[in-house]
DNA sequence: ACAGGACATCGACGGACGTCGATGTGTGAA
DNA sequence: TTCACACATCGACGTCCGTCGATGTCCTGT
């Protein structure tokens, strides 16, 4: 690390992010930072119910089920999706909450 | 896979996100899912001018001036930061377009 | 009770990621 | 020219991630 011995720029003034603060946010942007998941949130969220069951998530990749209930169950955990078990077959909806806290912290970030 | 042997419930109508554009978007959210790119990002944005030179960005974290650098590197080919060597010093701009990018495209994928 | 289908879980594999110390590159001052 | 400094690059290490085949669990007909 660098001695502070003299000031080259501007101290970096205002209030940014605090890190327990980018903690929390951070694995809810590792969720959503993959090919696959993203369009899978885009699927179940471009359905006309707002869900979509796994039978049909599975027909729309060249992927494995065990992947795809894989990526479903990391978008769960993270909050992204709410799971829904309605007799053989699972539902997933996206949960708008996340999604908006998304949208919000990068359009508050830059006031420009 | 499964066969469509039977429809068991929406077939996912409307238009989803195509896989090309997954492709596109997840390297920059990939880009910033990670604490320390956040925080450097909201450093950098929140910045009095607007910039930020590395020597306070690495100040700010208990992380080797390598990894900074990296990690700025990062930033920089996802085209998300803007690089300017002034003199010695290396300066850091955040490009408004990426994040706004990143605010539509959650904000315009949940309807709600 | 039994069989079959829908989905989850497990274990394993290859590759990518975050971090580090060491070294390289370019700039300004003495 | 020589030195010190700011920053980038390199090589290496441990860990996490995406994907797979195999197996387990739960539900529903028959």
């Amino acid at each position: 690390m660098s001695e502070p011995g003299l000031a080259c720029c501007t101290p970096l003034s205002g209030t940014a992010m605090s890190a327990e603060q980018a903690e929390q946010v951070a694995p809810l942007l590792k969720a959503l930072a993959d090919p696959v998941r993203l369009r899978l949130v885009s699927l179940i969220a471009s359905s006309a119910s707002g869900e979509a069951c796994v039978c049909d998530l599975n027909d729309a990749f060249d992927l494995t089920q065990a992947t795809i209930s894989h990526h479903l169950k990391v978008l769960h955990s993270a909050g992204i999706l709410d799971r829904d078990k309605r007799g053989v077959w699972v539902y997933y909806a996206v949960r708008p909450a996340a999604l908006t806290a998304v949208a919000t912290l990068f359009s508050t970030a830059v006031p420009a």
